[in-house]
DNA sequence: TTTTCTCATAACCATGTAGTTATGAATGTC
DNA sequence: GACATTCATAACTACATGGTTATGAGAAAA
């Protein structure tokens, strides 16, 4: 169970349909393909498609069931991108302070 | 001053390149095209078009000083990406939460 | 002024990608 | 068994994109 690249997270939310399937199974929970296609805007193998990718990249899960497939989202699959985000705001902030303590010294 | 969309910093932060300049402007600060260019592996002209997404995409700012031109990173460009995993996150917090509830009323 | 340096833009090329339709595999239904 | 449904895959197309080289614009240096 490794942690999905940064990159590969990146690659698979840069597309607004990729990105608005996750939303969707962030914000209403596991879908049927089916589901998923109405509303989509596209049509099913892409659908599917997009699914491949996301679930490449560790975003979603599936779980077969008869003759469908149900797909949800795996929140855990954005830590890297949450530890991304938080380490070059840290970089900033590391040398905020630096501005900061320059601006206290040139104070004194 | 809009917020850049999480379209645009998606797609722009895709590409290893653009992330890997992004990066080094957040790591090691204010650089130059030239500076920039020495060590990424790709073209002059290469590193320029990316400069140019990162702009549009409102992560970095330019200031021209003589012939050559310095590059930052602007950090708050990335609200838009917290906000978002944020979002996400919430939702999944929120059906943890309904499922904790549900155990909770079914131990009773 | 002439030359050099730094960067941006233009023009082009190769590849990747997001979509389509067609089809097949597997499961449920009659 | 015959048919219908659900999804995935294959094959293809159009376009986006990331790279290149060539060139131009502007500022500094000679």
């Amino acid at each position: 169970m490794t942690q999905p690249s940064p990159d590969l997270l990146f690659k698979a939310l840069a597309d607004p349909s990729r990105r608005a399937l996750f939303e969707r199974l962030c914000l209403d929970g596991e879908q049927t393909v089916g589901a998923l296609t109405a509303g989509a805007g596209i049509s099913q193998p892409a659908v599917s498609k997009h699914l491949g990718i996301l679930k490449q990249a560790g975003l979603v899960l599936d779980r077969h069931e008869g003759r469908q497939t149900h797909y949800s989202a795996q929140q855990r699959a954005l830590a890297p991108l949450v530890d991304w985000t938080g380490r070059m705001n840290r970089f900033w902030e590391a040398r905020f302070d630096d501005l900061e303590n320059l601006l206290k010294r040139m104070d004194q």
